[in-house]
DNA sequence: AGAACTCCTCGGACGC
DNA sequence: TGCGTCCGAGGAGTTC
């Protein structure tokens, strides 16, 4: 599932194959995954004619930013793009198909129909859904261990449904955020407010080391993800209780568990998170 | 405020 | 062994 470092990797790889080139026209074929604008055939006429200048982006959103609009695309558990340059016919699974004026084409293949895209003209698009109320970007300097301790100190939840509440933070999802949590050895279930300042530093610390080291090395490749070039990650090799259940600890050799905090599979030592 | 539900498909587990 | 069925996986918006 992409995450902050799986989304960066794509955005990486995406820049490199279709920056420069201009929208001819737009096929939607699940209108579901276009949430913004309401209308199909505006979203289509917002983009045709457009030049791709940058890719950035925002937590675990991609910003296609266009000469008067961005397109803000989430990628949700599957989704990924697929550039292609021949006479090729997109499968079932292929939702949009952006054709360029070169012949070739982007396609946004999403086995689960779950990711979203939105279309606004460049400078609205920070001020509304989905982009308004995100957290800050855990690699940049706004985010800073005192707001982290703030929020944490102002809810009650468990600190795994805190942080991957992207209103508190951007990026983690439930790969990163059990990694992280591991490497300061706290429970998933921990309420967040009882956290210590001491305690925060020292989880701010590992997310922001535990992401960058997931950028440097494109990401993990647990199920299905792989870049736009098809390449799959190398961090899943680093992992050290994420999909490891049964497997011995790193640190103290103790079996990893599978537990459900919040809905969610959740991975720890029982040995090292209290 | 925070938990529960919803979307969606596939593949792995399970049973006969 | 092989095939059918069922259910879990999960990000974030919406509902309760």
């Amino acid at each position: 599932m992409p995450e902050l470092p799986e989304v960066e990797t794509v955005r990486r790889t995406l820049e490199n194959l279709v920056l420069g080139k201009t929208i001819n026209e737009v096929t939607v074929r699940w209108p579901k995954i276009v949430k913004h604008p309401d209308d199909l055939q505006e979203f289509n006429a917002l983009l045709s004619g457009q030049t791709i200048h940058s890719i950035g982006r925002r937590g675990k959103f991609l910003k296609i930013i266009l000469d008067d609009v961005v397109l803000v695309s989430h990628l949700r558990m599957e989704g990924r793009y697929v550039y292609v340059e021949g006479e090729e016919e997109p499968d079932k699974h292929t939702h949009v198909i952006f054709r360029f004026t070169d012949g070739s084409e982007l396609w946004y293949r999403d086995v689960r129909k779950f990711g979203t895209m939105h279309v606004y003209k460049i400078g609205e698009e920070e001020a509304n859904k989905p982009l308004v109320q995100l957290g800050p970007e855990p690699l940049d300097e706004t985010f800073n261990p005192d707001e982290l301790y703030e929020k944490l100190q102002r809810t009650s939840r468990k600190i795994k449904p805190a942080l991957l509440d992207q209103a508190v933070l951007v990026g983690l999802g439930n790969i990163y955020v059990d990694e992280a949590l591991f490497r300061v050895g706290l429970h998933p279930e921990t309420v967040a407010h009882k956290l210590s300042k001491q305690q925060v530093m020292k989880l701010h610390k590992a997310i922001v080391e535990t992401l960058q080291e997931a950028v440097d090395q494109g990401g993990s490749t647990i199920r299905s993800y792989v870049n736009s070039q098809g390449d799959m990650g190398m961090f899943q090799q680093k992992l050290a209780v994420y999909a490891r259940k049964g497997e011995p600890c790193v640190n103290c050799g103790k079996e990893i568990e599978r537990i459900v905090v919040g809905g969610r599979g959740t991975h720890i030592c029982p040995n090292c998170q209290k």
